[in-house]
DNA sequence: TTAAACCCTATAGATTTAGTAGATTAATAA
DNA sequence: TTATTAATCTACTAAATCTATAGGGTTTAA
């Protein structure tokens, strides 16, 4: 299942993405316009803040605003910043890796072999798909 | 992530799928073979026998066989029976649809538009794949 | 009599999804 | 310059849910 985190942090982002000018959006103008929960929104603005696609204005008349071009943002990354890794099973995954304490051998693991599959293909869309790609809907 | 229920149940599945003839498999042969907890693997083989995968035999030289052939056996419902929905969300789910109380409008969503072309891809997946194709590891 | 599946309950731990309280910073009005 | 206000930031807490077992008793068949 996906996070209520990340669909929340994907939404704040298309958000900004869709904005015409790049001046500060406030949280809570976010908060309310995609109905989410304004403290939860806030730490998860915070994250995004600081991996760099985010950056914020303290004060009167601050908020938030994207530091990237919407095309320039793949959405695997967003994926390991909000979900995590992209593998349904540490096994298998590139950035998360972890073997597995149960199975001797991957190779002959029919569960590896599986998601392996199931990895690649969601990378391919993750990978291939920007911000810019989902504002358009 | 994919839960150990599931991991354990396709490796329980596979295991009784490369098995040369179809005499009962007790829990706790599959369960030292493949170092899965006995009791959970226990209520695992009982939701797979529920749905119609597998049999038992109860009493002395009983235990647990396939009751449909592997190459017969599709990923689809073995991941729709231990894990859940394929879909990421439940407003892309084919099986188990339910309306995201925050979003007014699907069609401009676009954690529905990405998480719909990640369900499609695993859908596929999981469809061309059966048990015989995962047991020639 | 024994060995196996079956059934029911409980539970520790982790994760998710927030809520609460206050600190810090910056713009602006007095 | 000073006070006020509006915003982000930080830290702690908490409820709810899910996961992965463990334990113990029941039923069935060789």
């Amino acid at each position: 299942m996906l996070s209520k985190k990340t669909k929340y942090g994907i939404k704040a982002l298309t958000y900004l993405a869709r904005l015409e000018d790049k001046t500060p959006v406030q949280i809570a103008t976010i908060s309310k316009s995609e109905n989410i929960s304004l403290k939860f929104l806030e730490s998860i603005l915070l994250t995004l803040k600081k991996n760099g696609f985010l950056a914020s204005k303290k004060g009167k008349g601050g908020g938030y605003y994207l530091l990237k071009e919407p095309n320039e943002i793949q959405m695997t990354d967003v994926m390991r910043i909000l979900e995590g890794p992209i593998s349904m099973i540490p096994c298998v995954s590139l950035n998360f890796y972890e073997k597995c304490e149960d199975c001797p051998d991957e190779n002959a693991c029919a569960v590896h072999k599986l998601m392996a599959e199931v990895r690649d293909s969601s990378l391919q869309i993750f990978r291939n798909t920007t911000l810019a790609d989902l504002c358009n809907c």
